[in-house]
RNA sequence: CGGAACGUGGUGUAACGGUAACAUACACGAUUCGGGUUCGUGUGACUCCGGGUUCGAAUCCCGGCGUUCCGACCA
């Protein structure tokens, strides 16, 4: 992509609305836009960072047997309301001009479970394990922290159908290890914990995925011994003598729920009517699973914990592009017609190339912007590097440079 | 939902109840061309909305809407 042919921009000021790190240089940084409380548009940069996060996500479900869908939005009441979850603040909810009420889905075990009552009869229908990626619709009392707590945000919810506990299990176990493989791909493996945190009626626990960070909402204890966590919610002595842990190993931390897994068991498959018939003939519920991230808190998380006071940093698996390459004395035009000859030829190669081909543009100016943006690495073609038939290439964590000929750089 | 602060050009700030100013961004002209260069000129705001007080309101009062922060809430 060039960067002509995008239409953000880069600001210095800082949006006085906005404390949260991740917003502030997101904003500044061109990738979304504020609209509303809790509510962000995703500019080009932003969406292909998302995408870059979803292809991580989607691989990873894929490998655990996940198959895609995409359920809809606009959620049918009847199916809430055997379950007890249609009231409750949660909702946005609005009338149909013709007749009758909706709400925008916020989460969808009720839906997918009444789908799949037309595709689950029996035991041989099991196990099955569904994902989308989806906007969710929250009317949270009070949005803050940027894009990590939004009213609108988007979300990989995997929901798992078993004929047995042992199997919802065995596949729970499956998907957590699934998500460490995401959380590690993304830049986040060293710093994200697997929280113990309240079960529900079914399971005695659940479990979340939380990040540490100083801007996170949750407070977690962290045993680093054993690399796992409990949320403050749950620590009590009980809890740590099932996890044989003792109090005096843990330490306090913030960190944010990038992702949360949870035995559901017949919670939503009874009232629902999800029922298959085993191997003896017996009519019994499907036991259910749900798996939740939420890849705009992960690219947030991101942020916050990668970002430095130059902008931001991305890790080489979600960055939009790879190489930043940058034109410096661009009135020349053999120096600009290098930078072109060396962008094509990157891009047919496959490598994601952003180029900075502006005029009139100080070199200074470039930088800044190149570290604001923050791909791993800046390819820097001006007459010096011409000079020496090499191009300099600088990265952007620790800002080292070494210098390359065309060859190693795109062969 | 309780408490607090705030709402002024695209963005960030200023202005005692008395001509709305500055920075940035933008446009034009020079200058510079490997770290946000320098200078000049110019465009751009019914001061969130609606009432009220006053000779006069960005400023004071009331109501609404919105934003942020703290707390409560967050299957």
């Amino acid at each position: 992509m060039r960067q002509t042919g995008l239409f953000t921009k880069t600001a210095k000021n800082v949006p006085k609305d906005e404390v949260a790190k991740n917003a502030i240089l997101l904003i500044r940084a061109g990738y979304i836009d504020k609209v509303m409380a809790g509510v962000y548009s995703l500019l080009p940069l932003g969406l292909l960072t998302i995408e870059r996060i979803n292809a991580v996500i989607r691989e990873e479900m894929q490998r655990i047997g996940g198959v895609e869908l995409l359920l809809t939005s606009l959620q049918n009441p009847d199916v809430w309301k055997k379950t007890s979850r249609w009231e409750g603040d949660v909702w946005f909810k609005s009338v149909i001009n013709s007749g009758g009420e909706t709400g925008f889905g916020w989460t969808q075990e009720e839906e997918i479970a009444a789908l799949m009552r037309s595709h689950i009869q029996s035991y041989k229908d099991l196990p099955r394990s569904l994902f989308q990626i989806q906007t969710k619709f929250r009317n949270e009392e009070r949005a803050k922290s940027g894009i990590m707590r939004g009213r609108e945000f988007l979300m990989k919810d995997l929901y798992s159908f078993h004929s047995s506990e042992n199997d919802l299990s065995h596949f729970y176990e499956e998907c957590a290890i699934g998500y460490e493989r995401i959380f590690a791909r993304v830049g986040l493996g060293i710093s994200t914990y697997r929280t113990v945190a309240s079960g529900g009626a079914f399971a005695k626990y659940s479990h979340e995925f939380q990040t540490l960070c100083e801007a996170g909402e949750d407070i977690i204890y962290v045993h680093e011994g054993k690399k796992i966590a409990v949320n403050k919610e749950v620590c009590t002595n009980e809890v740590l003598a099932d996890l044989g842990i003792a109090r005096t190993e843990l330490t306090e931390h913030k960190a944010i729920e990038v992702g949360n897994i949870f035995k559901l068991g017949a919670r939503f498959s009874e009232p629902l009517g999800l029922l298959f018939t085993d191997e003896k003939g017996e009519r019994k519920p499907v036991l259910m699973g749900s798996y939740g991230i939420g890849p705009g808190r992960v690219m947030g998380a991101i942020v916050e914990t990668h970002a430095d006071e130059r902008g931001l940093l991305w890790p080489e698996e979600v960055s939009p592009f790879h190489y930043h390459l940058i034109l410096i004395g661009s009135k020349r035009t053999e120096v600009r017609a290098r930078a072109d000859a060396l962008y094509a030829a990157l891009k047919a190669r496959g490598k994601r190339v952003f180029y900075d081909d502006r005029e009139d543009v100080q070199a200074g100016e470039k930088f800044a912007d190149a570290e604001l943006l923050g791909f791993p690495e800046a390819i820097i073609v001006s007459e010096k590097t011409l000079q020496e038939d090499r191009y300099e290439v600088k990265e952007r964590r620790g800002g080292g440079s070494r210098s390359f000929r065309e060859q190693e750089l795109i062969g």
